[in-house]
DNA sequence: TACGCATATTCTAAAGTTCGAATATACTGG
DNA sequence: CCAGTATATTCGAACTTTAGAATATGCGTA
């Protein structure tokens, strides 16, 4: 059983393992929103928006809605914010020796433009 | 700030985005172990351990500890293990909609042979 | 029906991840 | 110093993910 668990595990971190469906996730914490709502407020290209939400439709992270024009997303279920408030937590409680890896991030961004 | 922030959230969560890598925090969840206890315990070949733990560490997820010839690995924040207790009972509580989702994990990996 | 808007899908190239095999390092005991 | 054990690193091939451009779908309204 183990095995199927820690696969499940993996996927659902993995789904959350980019800056932008973070972005996303948190913003749809603040209750549903319209794709092209969360691309203007995120400033996303609308094909990568949608590719993004795909990844999370395709773990069942976010529930989507179709409401004429429009599809309405919202997250399935809230312990996820949970999950990314722990973390924000986890954030704090290490900034000091977090700093050195958010410059190394920082510098390698820099360094590949 | 919030990039930087998302970046750092996703970062974590790709560390944790493979099921090796989750069994292997799961099993410093009990304690501090060798790397090569954690290799005989999950079955995994050598390097390809080396390397998940590599990972972890760049990431900051576990401390290492060198004694003599053996090198000790623990978590360096258990806040971790109560992340995945908290997406255990998320798999448990969506376990039928779930169900459909592992099956075709599962098929896909044999599609794949 | 035809148009326009919102969203999704497909494609391609570049970048990143994974594995196992081979090799390297580093410590210990003889 | 040598051999053996434990762990890490490097390499190449296969695979996956990503962004953006182009295209497709689906709905509402004229």
């Amino acid at each position: 059983m183990s095995q199927a668990l820690w696969q499940f595990k993996a996927e659902i971190f993995q789904a959350l393992g980019h800056p932008t469906r973070i972005a996303i996730v948190e913003a749809l914490g603040k209750g549903e929103q319209s794709a092209g709502h969360l691309i203007e407020k995120l400033g996303l290209e609308q094909a990568n928006a949608s590719q993004h939400l795909s990844v999370l439709r395709a773990k069942q992270l976010v529930i989507s809605r179709k409401e004429g024009n429009q599809v309405f997303y919202s997250l399935r279920d809230p312990v996820l914010i949970e999950v990314l408030e722990i973390l924000k937590r986890y954030f704090y409680s290490h900034v000091s020796q977090t700093m050195s890896m958010l410059k190394e991030i920082r510098a390698e961004q820099v360094a590949k433009k």
